[in-house]
DNA sequence: CGGAAAATTGAATTTATTCAAATCCTGTGG
DNA sequence: CCACAGGATTTGAATAAATTCAATTTTCCG
């Protein structure tokens, strides 16, 4: 919640500022916006699940969501954290699929909501939102098929210097030394992030508290040194 | 190349039966036609490289292609297999990116190609290819989600199964006993897109060999029972 | 204060990698 | 036509990384 940025407020658009109608025109983010709907959500509750046939577009404008695919046999993933601004949901709806994923806010929040029929009548009407998605779209592919070589090649240790540190600059943020990571945490979502086990990840941050590289609490994690997970991640 | 359909050329269009124009009109095919260009693909040969300036949208006619990701430390990732129809090289377009991947000819082929300037103009003139676009873009992120969940939860024998299962099934065929896998593919290949080793690869293949399952050769693979390793993938 | 979820940690085990050789193809040049 | 060079594949043995199993401890909330 201290994501929420106040110059949204000072700009007169909530929805200025979010990745997939920041550039719109004035009038347009009017109509936008007119045409929403408002869906406060609850730590731990989740807004659409895995399987349900996608019928809303969302943008989360305040709090953190994050994004979890569950196997056949139960296993968890979680494909992508959310922040404020950011849009989700809206392949599935596009592609007229059920959701691929359930999405869990991980603290209270806000999300804006369009039914589908509301979506694409907005893209219809102005084109730019089209080419705003799929430049959101293409990145988050791109960004994935890092991740799946990451995942692919790379050991434990690294993969979870790496998720901290994409945690930690979340909005674009530097990431400085003292870091925090803004919403909660636990080691097992770690885990489910870079593909391994609450142990090993339990036992790899352990190891990195006693070289003082973060500090950890139950649910919460600091960066200390960034500087020097980054080392870890990138082998300098 | 058994891979080109013969109905492409009885439409008259080489272009309609691709994912990305499949669906425009008459007219709208043969304008984007005329402002194409051919370029002849040789077997191991480069269309574009991992950090070259994105200057060109792709559509494979006939062949193959790899796209390959490669690590600081030298270590590849093949990210996806490309058949007829299939578009590639875009996002990097769209999202004024480099190329974040090295496109690999696996067989001798065909290629469409488009600058980017064209493309956008293109893009401008018929909006169907950007809906066409956002389909595709986000087919291929959820295909990448669920490819990264079963990297991140399920073990080699399993991985590699699903592996051969969907390059198999490539261009929507169903896959019967005995379907041969039609471009020339290694070990090593398979190891890349499984996130293993070569060594793992053939000792799993070799002892599915045993089993009838499977018969291989050097850059060869016929899938004898593909419900047998459906069974193996997903644990019936 | 009590209970439950989160985190830590040791020990045993498993899976897959790494290391190290052989062996098998296949296309090429003699 | 055949030998051969080099890539592809196979396979064994040793090793390493991470998981699994099993408690125990910590922390937070009511």
């Amino acid at each position: 919640m201290r994501w929420i940025g106040k110059d949204r407020q000072i700009n007169g658009h909530i929805l200025s500022g979010t990745e997939i109608f920041g550039n719109l025109a004035e009038e347009a983010l009017d109509h936008v916006t007119r045409v929403s709907h408002r869906r406060p959500l609850a730590a731990g509750s989740s807004l659409f699940r895995q399987g349900d046939p996608a019928d809303a577009f969302c943008v989360l404008l305040e709090g953190g969501i994050k994004m979890v695919q569950i196997s056949p046999e139960g296993q968890q993933v979680v494909l992508r954290y959310i922040g404020p601004g950011e849009m989700f949901g809206a392949v599935a709806l596009f592609c007229r699929t059920d959701y691929p994923a359930t999405a869990v806010a991980v603290t209270d929040g806000l999300a804006a909501i369009w039914s589908r029929d509301t979506a694409e009548m907005l893209l219809r009407r102005y084109p730019e939102i089209g080419a705003n998605a799929l430049q959101v779209v293409g990145g988050r592919l791109q960004e994935l098929q890092s991740r799946y070589r990451e995942l692919s090649t790379e050991n434990v240790e690294r993969r979870v210097a790496r998720t901290l540190l994409r945690l930690a600059a979340r909005p674009g943020r530097p990431v400085a030394d003292d870091t925090r990571i803004d919403f909660p945490i636990s080691r097992q979502d770690i885990a489910e992030m870079t593909g391994t086990t609450l142990h090993t990840v339990s036992r790899v941050i352990s190891r990195w508290e006693g070289l003082g590289l973060v500090a950890s609490g139950r649910m919460a994690l600091v960066l200390r040194r960034p500087q020097a997970l980054s080392r870890i991640a990138d082998d300098l």
